[in-house]
DNA sequence: CTGTAGACCTGGAGGC
DNA sequence: TGCCTCCAGGTCTACA
């Protein structure tokens, strides 16, 4: 479910439940996530203050004024909130964060490859998050920014792009989506596109991911006691998930190939 | 440093 | 129905 946009969705439609609350109490059905909650975390979090709610990457961070919650979706992570804490919890339902509202945001990850991790200090110099390269919608991404890091990288682009330490929140779809939109094939070697292509690249990315949030976002009004499954779903993709069905552009049937252990498709004529 | 494969999990779809 | 294989929106970690 969560790549960047869907991440974006999630923390705009929970902060305003959770901004000026305090957390009555914190529950864990099951800490076996990516790494384990913390044993004792539900001391940690009892009485703390919410005084802001942002994200990083696919990171949503939350400021309990003495320390940060650090949430990760993982690949089938989903936050909802409830108006009580009474509704049963089904088998994927790991936590929940009670309100003094008396909301609960609870989290739900079938394959449980999400995390909740707690850190004291600045969350940017956390382990996870000190390395992450730029956000994708800041100025800092572009096509001088692309050009310079991509320089020594022989690996695919589509490779290069999906890597968190070159450029955070790009996941497969997008991944897939924004080289269609540059014109790329995702199996070009990267430092061999020139810095006007990948101008287009970081545009195509920044409208990809825009457009989606923008569709997700149109639905917020829904997040509220939904599973937060939003628009963004139901946006057409042009190649994503297309193999063999003709290209949008030129009818070609579009190419799936393998890269990165990951599902690619392209066009084989609109892409170069 | 760069690049690649494996690991962590569950569930849905489709073939036989 | 049941069993098997493949696939899935992520990304850290180990190793060549």
């Amino acid at each position: 479910m969560p790549e960047l946009p869907e991440v974006e969705i999630t923390k705009q439609g929970i902060e305003p439940f959770l901004l000026g609350q305090t957390i009555k109490q914190f529950t864990v059905r099951n800490r076996k996530l990516r790494w384990p909650i913390p044993v004792k975390l539900h001391q940690t979090l009892q009485n703390l203050v919410i005084q802001a709610v942002s994200r990083r990457g696919k990171y949503i961070l939350i400021d309990c004024t003495v320390g940060w919650l650090i949430i990760h979706l993982g690949m089938s992570g989903s936050l909802r909130v409830l108006t009580s804490k009474e509704e049963t919890a089904s088998k994927h339902e790991h936590y929940d964060i009670n309100l003094n509202n008396g909301m609960t945001i609870r989290y739900r990850d079938p394959r449980r490859f999400g995390a909740l991790l707690w850190t004291n200090k600045d969350p940017e110099k956390h382990r996870l998050l000190t390395n992450l390269g730029p956000e994708p919608l800041h100025d800092v991404l572009n096509g001088r920014f692309l050009y310079q890091v991509l320089r020594k990288k022989s690996s695919p682009i589509k490779i290069q792009i999906m890597n968190n330490h070159i450029v955070t929140g790009v996941g497969n779809i997008y991944a897939n989506e924004s080289l269609f939109h540059a014109g790329i094939r995702p199996t070009r070697q990267a430092n061999r596109i020139s810095q006007v292509r990948l101008e287009r690249l970081s545009d195509a990315i920044k409208k990809t991911l825009k457009r989606a949030i923008e569709v997700g976002g149109s639905s917020l009004q829904d997040f509220y006691q939904t599973d937060g499954t939003t628009g963004y779903f139901q946006q057409e993709y042009k190649v994503y998930g297309r193999t063999g069905e003709p290209c949008h552009t030129c009818k070609t049937p579009i190419k799936r190939v393998t890269l990165g252990q990951r599902s690619s498709f392209y066009c084989i004529v609109c892409q170069t």
